[in-house]
DNA sequence: TTGAATTTTCAGGAAGTTCTGAAATTATAG
DNA sequence: CTATAATTTCAGAACTTCCTGAAAATTCAA
């Protein structure tokens, strides 16, 4: 198992961006060198192909699985456990999504919405809430849509993306045609 | 400047937070301080509010400028630097992102880019090219409507994301209108 | 069972980062 | 200019995280 200058350049680059979000850089290599493999890889060929030990491999797979991001599989007449990165890019990404919504958005959203149901003390209070509401407000709506839309095919999504900011001319030809079948309730 | 009960939570929330992301404990603290004040605050301020040095907060907002995070603007017979947080919360969800993107997903999309057009040694990197494609296009179509959107009013904005997945019926619609019409591009 | 293969845990050293106080630098009022 | 206020820089101490090798635990074939 050695990796070609290609795949290394890969990984070692999927190591530096992993240690800029929260994840280390040992779990951001091994996560790249699943990805572009053929085939599952066992912690052994991992460990050689990374240079990195035995026991650092299975701390970061450890921590991949607790992502979600490593599906865990076993071959025929060996006893050792073979790892492999889920093949649909999609579905990577709205795994990841997800687990940092649970992890960092939830807190943030449940921390704020305390906040702004306490009793202010003071004026300074007061107008901290209001910015705590704003921001509130805006996580969970994104969270809401993020939630929503993830569910759509990734074709819709794929067409929905292609569309850009021409989403607006589509948004206010529905107004138009509310407007002309008079429909009552608007937007929602 | 001491913190009431309600703002120090939310500013230790951020503390922490920020740690999970790229940005550390002190940045998030001030970054968070500077967000609920009701008005501009000079590093001292800082400093006493949150108990940190002096040069730690020099530090902290060096980095907070860097991303364009907050405001520096001076007050009237007072030669300190008075700084704050951008009031649109939407303006501070944009430049979050673009920053982002500058420096972690352009470098991702070029360092892709160029893997993808190096002649493969073999198998193995034939295979890795076709990963790192897959992976370079969902980043690009994501970030490309991104930009697009982010430019477009918060209240579209808003409307769009109320909409949710039945956004789906409205392409469907489009999709129809197309037909009817005789349009011949579909799509793009 | 036993024992070899495999995986996990963990103490502690290595590496990295954060934070401080002191000194240097910069800005400006007089 | 000079003096003082304000800010920045920086070396190193304090703290955190990462990584390893050794030992323990688990798994499974025989």
């Amino acid at each position: 198992m050695n990796l070609s200058e290609l795949s290394r350049e890969f990984v070692l680059h999927f190591g530096e961006m992993g240690s800029r979000w929260g994840i280390n850089r040992t779990v951001g290599q091994i996560y790249a060198l699943l990805y572009v493999a053929e085939r599952p890889l066992n912690a052994d060929e991992i460990a050689e192909a990374l240079a990195f030990s035995r026991s650092n491999v299975s701390m970061g797979l450890k921590e991949l699985e607790s992502w979600r991001l490593v599906r865990l599989q076993h071959l025929p007449n060996d006893r050792r456990e073979y790892f492999s990165a889920p093949e649909d890019v999609w579905a990577i990404f709205r795994t990841l999504a997800e687990e940092r919504r649970k992890r960092e958005i939830d807190p943030t959203l449940s921390m704020l919405r305390g906040a702004i149901m306490a009793t202010p003390a003071n004026e300074a209070d007061r107008f901290a809430q209001k910015r705590m509401k704003e921001m509130h407000d805006l996580i969970e709506l994104a969270t809401m849509w993020f939630n929503d839309v993830q569910r759509l095919e990734p074709e819709t999504l794929k067409q929905l993306m292609k569309l850009g900011a021409r989403v607006q001319k589509l948004l206010e030809m529905k107004d138009k045609l509310k407007v002309v079948t008079g429909a009552k309730a608007q937007g929602r």
